[in-house]
RNA sequence: GGCGCGAUAGCCAAGCGGUUAGGCAGAGGACUGCAAAUCCUUUUAGAUCAGUUCGACUCUGAUUCGCGCCUCCA
């Protein structure tokens, strides 16, 4: 399976040859966990979780890692504000990030490290670069990266450093930086920093989020490897700064392909916080939706173009749902039933859809593709598909189900139902028999009332679980 | 100012130089006591103006509108 992504680097889709065979690793730009990530952010992770899980289905085996950035500006500020130590803050922060991950269905990264247990590593990277010349100290006692000393900066925004002066923020500038271009690695320990400071041989203060990546992603990927991903915000200056820290201090290539996501819009503008117009996982499943439902919504763009997030595309997507789970229902019964073969077969739409992902994710496509096949499975079901026939297409459903990560399998099996909603439909059965419309659709109402849909047919009366 | 992205039917959203994207909603039909759910069928496109071409939603140029990044926002 030949696979292609787009890479921010060279700006155009290329083929994707990992640098060790059958292996692969990916350093995805984690959460700053001094608030609840809202659905904007988990866009990216999805799109990652969508990233790995093809690779996985093409056959590589993959090592993601995702940091924790813990110690940073809004993590501090958040601690002091509420008069606790910094870990104490960040801990629930990181806790409701992993359990929302949870309810996406976002397949955990191999590594997720937080900065505050990697400070060696990147006190490490900050003394090369101190010995090459390329990191000076400033009169606050912040250590800064000289951009002047790595010529190819800007390579991957394909920004003119002479064009960065024209930027209107140039009056915002408050350190003592040799050169407009310069970041600091090294944040010199003020007041406002209270306790949360960590001591070096060029003074005591915490490390830049910048180096925080290129430490973390160098300790557990090497110093080079195959994929960079983040948001589309984090390609200048984050991921530009990384590069320029890791080449300089190893003189290797550091990534060989990056990937950005585009931003969840809301009312055509970017979901931030800074903007307010976002909204955050449990806000919505406080509303009733559900992680699968957001997943399918946030996975039914393609993750290099701009989704506009409303709450009918939420709805759209529980009913869209709802027909792959009876599709899969149907076949999952007649999978069961002791029926002769005869040779029926669902057609395979299952290389329409590997196509679709391989072609840098082009997961609108692969919806597509498993829609088609919804409608296949339930023509052939209708031709009297044949147990083997439907197990085969259960089969292909729960391939594609390896990279979309959406379809409930079994929902209906071994569902107990309990004894009063038993007693309620045979209730209604007998209502109906004796043709006392009123009371059997007061029956049906309550029934539904309690989570439960009655369907009517040749066959009787059946019961489902209402889907989510 | 610099760099870059986009404009597709009621809504969301893809591919493609000529042949059905897909989902939701809407309509018709099957099923039903009526429904619901489900299944089948199906209407509505390509911002504007030029150009290239036998042929353009798809390529080129311009215009209009919208969006992102430009020192720590996924």
């Amino acid at each position: 399976m030949e696979l292609s992504f787009y890479n921010s680097l060279t700006r155009q889709q290329e083929p994707f040859h990992s640098l060790k065979p059958h292996q692969v690793g990916m350093y995805s730009c984690g959460p700053t966990v001094y608030n609840y990530a809202h659905i904007g952010n988990f866009r990216a992770y999805l799109f990652e979780d969508l990233l790995r899980r093809t690779l996985e289905f093409a056959g590589y085996k993959v090592t993601q890692v995702m940091n924790l950035t813990d110690v940073d500006d809004k993590t501090i500020r958040g601690s002091q504000a509420k008069q606790m130590p910094l870990a104490d803050y960040t801990r629930p922060y990181i806790e409701s990030f992993f359990a929302d991950l949870k309810a996406l269905n976002v397949e955990p990264a191999e590594v997720y490290p937080p900065a505050t247990a990697h400070i060696p590593e990147m006190k490490q990277m900050i003394q090369v670069l101190f010995d090459k010349g390329i990191a000076y100290k400033s009169e606050d006692g912040s250590v800064y990266f000289s951009v002047d000393r790595f010529p190819s900066y800007g390579r991957l925004a394909h920004l003119d450093r002479s064009q960065l002066r024209s930027g209107v923020r140039i009056s915002t500038d408050e350190y003592e930086k040799e050169s407009f271009g310069d970041f600091a690695i090294w944040k010199g320990w003020d007041e406002k920093d209270g306790d949360v400071v960590w001591e070096a041989p060029w003074g005591k203060g915490r490390p830049g989020w910048h180096l925080e990546c290129s430490a973390m992603s160098m300790k557990y990927l090497g110093e080079s490897f195959d994929l960079h991903t983040g948001g589309i915000d984090n390609l200048f200056p984050h991921h530009e700064n990384e590069i320029a820290q890791a080449e300089a201090v190893t003189g290797k290539p550091f990534v060989q392909t990056w990937m950005h996501c585009a931003h969840l819009r809301v009312n055509g503008q970017k979901m931030s916080k800074s903007l307010g117009n976002f909204f955050t996982l449990r806000d919505l499943l406080d509303k009733g939706y559900s992680g699968r439902e957001i997943r399918y919504v946030l996975l039914g763009g393609h993750y290099r173009q701009p989704l506009n997030f409303t709450f009918d595309a939420l709805s759209a997507a529980r009913a869209a749902l709802a027909r792959i789970d009876e599709c899969v229902d149907a076949l999952t019964a007649r999978a069961g039933e002791a029926q002769e073969e005869n040779g029926v077969r669902v057609p395979s739409s299952l290389e329409a859809f590997a196509h679709a992902v391989a072609d840098d994710l082009n997961s609108p496509e692969a919806f597509s593709a498993l829609f088609a096949f919804v409608r296949a499975a339930n023509a052939a079901l209708q031709a009297g598909l044949s147990p083997v026939g439907a197990k085969l297409a259960l089969e292909e459903f729960a391939q594609m189900d390896r990279v979309l990560g959406i379809i409930t399998f079994g929902r209906n099996v071994n569902q107990a139902v309990p004894a009063e909603i038993q007693a309620l439909a045979a209730e209604r059965l007998k209502a109906r028999a004796e043709k006392n419309w009123s009371e059997s659709d007061r029956l049906r109402d309550l029934l539904a009332e309690k989570g439960w849909q009655v369907r009517d047919s040749k066959e009787g009366q059946t019961l489902k679980v209402l889907a989510k």
